[in-house]
RNA sequence: CGCGGGAUGGAGCAGUCUGGUAGCUCGCCGGGCUCAUAACCCGGAGGUCGCAGGUUCAAAUCCUGCUCCCGCAACCA
């Protein structure tokens, strides 16, 4: 493939209070495909992801634990890393907020902003609650007492590091309005247009006294620097960004990110206070900022986020365990929407597998194979004996992957995933259309035959190629079983990528084996 | 009157910008086929497109009002 430039893809770091479930799982999986996509079309891809590990919330939940804050983000970390290493993410940095390239980093970059003017000390004033140690707002109250404790709360005000965003509100402005791909999908353009930016935006308060687990501001040891200045700047401090403009070679080869991937529940940290961060800093914006949508679970008729203290929650390594990396990741791509939520459950993630996985594709290799099998000793030759229907299975073969790449292009990946799936129906059809057992029945129509198995053949590892970057494992399973390796993209255009004459495997293994829901206690 | 999104056959969605026989996947029913993982292919049933008005020869699509659901926000560390 030739070389078409950088690709610098993040996904958010995960906060490491617990255990990621699908939801945050899917964060990964969606990423990586992208990351996978882009280096198939011939992007230099810089893949990170990793772990926010500071914070009030950290240091309580260690303490439960009787751990120091450390030993437990290591072991939350070591647990975010594995559920990431399981599905397949083909990150090129996990990096931890913990890291000291990191720290040394943060702290330089709160140094420089304090002394350029745009971080400034001041007075936070507000209702806090003595014994839980929070700060909340009227809107907060409930019945006008803590709503974590249920106490009453005090006027009480404290010192803290302020981030001047006002400075930079109309800058930003410009910008959104200038770059209509920076806030994705559209619709949350609006929402922050006219909920923040619009209104005003008040300055944004950057460090806090109440827990001391986080990094220190190193001329004030009192203060520890709040979350957004800790842990967004985490995707220019893990390529070496530097204060003083020495950058590491990764910072000045992947800088400016091509795609913020995140939760549309932190799309303001990302569309606001980050660019408003890096025009303080100076340093180009990203490209795009995409704030994916939910998973969620279905009370009823009811849409329920997952939680722990609703019970209903699903783990990626439950759903790995049971039907296998490609499976989960074909669902949760394939499941959701652009920009609404989708719904998850054990009874749709089978029905999605036997009906998408295991009949439309996995029985489609199978049949394949077994009848090279049973009528040319798995020998594939194209006879070029052409005859109906092999017009329309070819433009089909040969279509495909512009669409996908179209599809990929502005980040539909569902449909990109359709759009391999309509091929391996049309497949399907094909066989149905020539009907290979009759032509096998007639010595003088072999050599037709042969060319209809080559046809399917060629679909399939056309197919198979261009799955390569959403479910790794299969693609590569079905080149194995075909004989043959992964198409590069370049090449898929024009038909005949299988050399002919190839023999398959004589023993085709199953891909997707049928499930019964019976076998689950759902 | 805070901002925005949504309501389409049993389920999940597309179509709405640029009005003109309501489409896709799953499920269900019937048929075909037998290479294959009771898989595949074809056909069918099932929707007055949230409600009420309006514009138009014609509205899921445009306008007005209303109902319900959801996200963001709510003088925020």
């Amino acid at each position: 493939m030739e070389n078409k430039g950088k690709y610098y893809i993040t996904t958010a770091i995960t906060y490491t209070s617990g255990k990621p479930h699908i939801g945050n799982t899917y964060e990964i999986i969606l990423a990586d495909a992208i990351a996978r996509f882009r280096r198939k079309e011939g992007y230099d891809v810089y893949f990170q992801t990793g772990t926010d590990e500071h914070g009030l919330k950290i240091e309580t939940k260690s303490k439960e634990a009787g751990l120091s804050p450390q030993e437990f983000v290591d072991d939350v970390a070591g647990q975010v890393k594995a559920l990431w290493d399981m599905v397949g993410a083909s990150y090129d940095r996990f990096i931890r907020t913990t890291d000291t390239d990191h720290k040394e980093c943060v702290k330089k970059i709160f140094k420089k902003l304090y002394d350029q003017g745009d971080i400034y000390k001041d007075k936070y004033e507000g209702l806090y609650c003595t014994p839980c140690e929070s700060f909340w707002t009227k809107s907060q109250l409930v019945d006008g007492k803590c709503p974590d404790c249920g106490r009453e709360v005090v006027n009480a005000s404290e010192e803290a590091y302020f981030f001047r965003l006002t400075k930079y509100a109309d800058r930003l402005i410009q910008y959104i309005n200038d770059n209509q791909e920076f806030i994705q999908p559209v619709s949350r353009k609006n929402e922050m247009m006219n909920n923040f930016l619009l209104p005003g935006l008040n300055d944004l308060c950057v460090s806090r006294t109440s827990f001391k687990w986080g990094i220190p501001v190193d001329f004030d040891n009192e203060h520890i620097i709040y979350v957004w200045l800790d842990a967004l700047t985490n995707y220019i401090t893990g390529l070496g960004y530097d204060t003083e403009g020495n950058h590491g070679d990764l910072y000045r080869k992947y800088w400016p990110a091509d795609l913020h991937l995140i939760g549309k529940d932190i799309i303001r940290f990302h569309t606001i206070y980050w660019p408003i961060f890096l025009m303080a800093l100076d340093i180009p914006l990203p490209k795009q900022v995409f704030g994916h949508p939910w998973l969620i679970t279905k009370a009823g008729d009811t849409e329920v986020k997952m939680s722990k203290s609703r019970g209903n929650v699903i783990y990626a390594d439950d759903l790995v365990e049971k039907f296998g990396v490609d499976a989960v990741r074909y669902f949760v791509m394939h499941e959701m929407p652009f920009d609404n939520d989708g719904v998850i459950s054990w009874q749709l993630v089978i029905d999605r597998i036997n009906s998408d996985l295991a009949n439309i594709l996995g029985n489609l290799v199978n049949r394949t194979i077994s009848m090279s099998n049973k009528y040319f000793g798995g020998i594939v030759e194209n006879t070029e004996v052409t005859g109906d229907f092999d017009e329309e299975l070819k433009d089909v073969i040969t279509g495909t992957p512009a669409r996908v790449v179209r599809k990929m292009s502005t980040l539909r990946v569902a449909e990109a995933i359709d759009e391999i799936f309509a091929l391996f129906r049309r497949c399907n059809k094909y066989i149905d259309e020539t009907m290979p057992w009759v032509l096998a029945k007639e010595e003088n129509k072999k050599d037709r035959l042969a060319t209809v198995l080559y046809n399917l053949t060629e679909g399939i590892t056309v197919g198979a190629s261009l799955l390569s970057p959403f479910m790794p494992k299969t693609s590569e399973k079905i080149c194995a079983q075909l004989n043959t390796s992964e198409i590069p993209l370049d090449k898929l255009g024009v038909f005949g990528n299988y050399i002919s004459k190839t023999r398959v495997t004589d023993n085709p293994e199953i891909l997707f084996a049928r499930i019964d829901p019976k076998e689950f206690d759902l």
